[in-house]
DNA sequence: ACCGCGATGCACT
DNA sequence: GTGCATCGCGGTG
């Protein structure tokens, strides 16, 4: 995966990922669930300019956006980029297919299923904290591997949130038993 | 099945 | 002071 893979736009790039590999030291699995956020997208981190939190989003493409969520849990997106706007991928879930051990130790909990099923539990799982914001993607301890083939997709509106929640910006794997919460069809 | 809520940090109205 | 790009638990149908 290189880093023009992420120079366009981000309603582009978050389709593309699902099926694709993320790997942290060696530990995650094949992405099922994304969301896409930015350029005139009020419920976007970045719609009202950079800040100190938010200023990965504006660096350039390939890199990770991090965040702290409701002052627990952290969030990890892949920041994206359309000219002149500032837009990132929510990584919200994944099948846990390599390191079930480390992250069973980092979550204690049972079923398989929802270790990585939502954004801060796919953190917690693969021992992402606020040290990774602005890490390059294409460098140690991060690793994407390309998926093979073209997986269907199911797209919805986004979760938690409140404003443009109309939008259709999430997209998931159709049928997948790993999403943070089940998609209509 | 659904609904409500507490935990806990911090950016922003 | 308010509101989150959340999660898990404990209550009620």
């Amino acid at each position: 995966m290189t880093r023009d893979f992420f120079a366009r736009p981000v309603n582009e790039v978050a389709p593309e990922l699902i099926g694709v590999t993320l790997l942290v030291d060696g530990v995650g699995g094949p992405i099922v669930e994304v969301e896409a956020y930015g350029g005139e997208d009020p419920a976007s981190h970045a719609y009202n300019g950079p800040t100190p939190r938010n200023a990965a989003m504006f660096g350039p493409p390939g890199h990770a956006y991090v965040y702290r969520s409701y002052g627990i849990h952290w969030c990890l997106n892949f920041v994206c980029a359309a000219p002149g706007r500032a837009e990132a991928v929510l990584v919200r879930a994944l099948r846990p297919e390599h390191g079930l051990g480390a992250m069973r130790v980092r979550r204690a909990v049972e079923p398989e299923r929802a270790l990585c099923s939502g954004p801060g539990k796919l953190c917690q799982a693969l021992g992402i904290s606020g040290a990774y914001d602005g890490a390059p993607l294409d460098a140690p301890p991060f690793e994407l591997l390309p998926r093979s083939e073209t997986p269907p997709i199911v797209t919805g509106p986004r979760i938690g949130i409140t404003r443009a929640a109309e939008l259709s910006r999430r997209y998931a794997l159709a049928g997948s038993p790993f999403l943070s919460r089940p998609l209509r069809a």
